[in-house]
DNA sequence: CAAATTTGACCTGA
DNA sequence: TCAGGTCAAATTTG
């Protein structure tokens, strides 16, 4: 495990460096209020950064237990289009159907061990379902506001090792918006994230998984939620496309502005002083 | 009474 | 063929 630690680390930062820079794209865009059109949508950008996220907890949840089979981390490509194949979502035939799906197959997932299945969202059971050769059931969830479009889902099943500890597999990103005080985001900001890597590179891989789910569960601290005029525009526009929602945080406050490079990050591991929040 | 959970039926893909 | 994922009616809960 050790040894693989530093290509892994390797991989990790990329596919995080990869989300900044998409970040940084998605802010450009929405400063000059380009949503449609060009090689790259503001859709497009989001959903790079969210299949970013979502590699990246796949990534450090395997790391961090020891005990879990990476995520299928989907396919990057070179371009980034990590999301491509979740984007096709299960569209039956014929919808009134009992039953008729399409399976998950390269769908973005993650899985974490955990020593509770709360993490912050709200879930709705579904079904549960005795699997061959499991002592318990596993059980089915979706996020509770999939009428409103989310399609988050997750799949929690007990382990058999005598413990108390339950590997939950999630498939999709939450798309509702921060209903309920949930955190949406993997890593609610970047500093969150900051922590947690330098939390790695200080004591090595023995953390635990709940660990993991604490950082998931991280709000968003006041200190980055001062702004200045620069920005007020592209806060502007986001306020206006998410009329409804409950959020008082602003995309800057969640992403803010990183700059250390990637080398640099190799070489003088993560700090802080690092990354400048704008 | 609305929302959440349970559970057996149904359906798909391997 | 069958294990596993989803649906939806029935039931429970707040």
């Amino acid at each position: 495990m050790e040894e693989a630690s530093t290509p892994y680390k390797k991989r990790l930062i990329s596919e995080l460096i990869r989300g900044r820079d998409c970040t940084k794209k998605l802010q450009n865009l929405l400063r000059r209020k380009v949503v449609h059109g060009g090689p790259e949508s503001a859709e497009d950008l989001m959903m790079k950064i969210l299949g970013s996220f979502s590699n990246s907890l796949s990534m450090l949840s395997s790391w961090n237990s020891g005990e879990l089979c990476p995520a299928p981390v989907p396919t990057t490509s070179s371009d980034g289009r990590t999301w491509e194949s979740g984007e096709s979502e299960k569209t039956p035939a014929v919808k009134d159907r009992r039953g008729c799906y399409k399976r998950r197959k390269t769908e973005d997932s993650w899985v974490k061990i955990a020593n509770t299945v709360e993490d912050g969202f709200a879930w709705r059971k579904y079904g549960q379902k005795v699997i061959l050769d499991a002592k318990f059931p596993r059980c089915y969830y979706r996020c509770t506001h999939k009428s409103e479009g989310c399609k988050a889902l997750k799949q929690v099943q007990k382990l058999e090792d005598g413990t108390e500890r339950f590997h939950i597999t999630y498939f999709g990103s939450h798309t509702c918006q921060n209903i309920n005080n949930n955190t949406t985001q993997i890593f609610s900001n970047s500093e969150d994230l900051c922590f947690y890597l330098l939390d790695f590179e200080n004591s090595g891989i023995n953390h635990s998984s709940s660990t993991l789910s604490t950082i998931t569960n991280a709000h968003i601290t006041p200190s980055i939620e001062q702004e200045d005029d620069s920005n007020a525009q592209s806060d502007d526009y986001l306020a206006s496309s998410n009329r409804d929602t409950s959020s008082k945080y602003s995309w800057k406050d969640m992403i803010g502005n990183l700059e250390p490079s990637y080398d640099n990050i190799l070489k003088d591991g993560i700090s802080m002083d690092d990354f400048k929040f704008q």
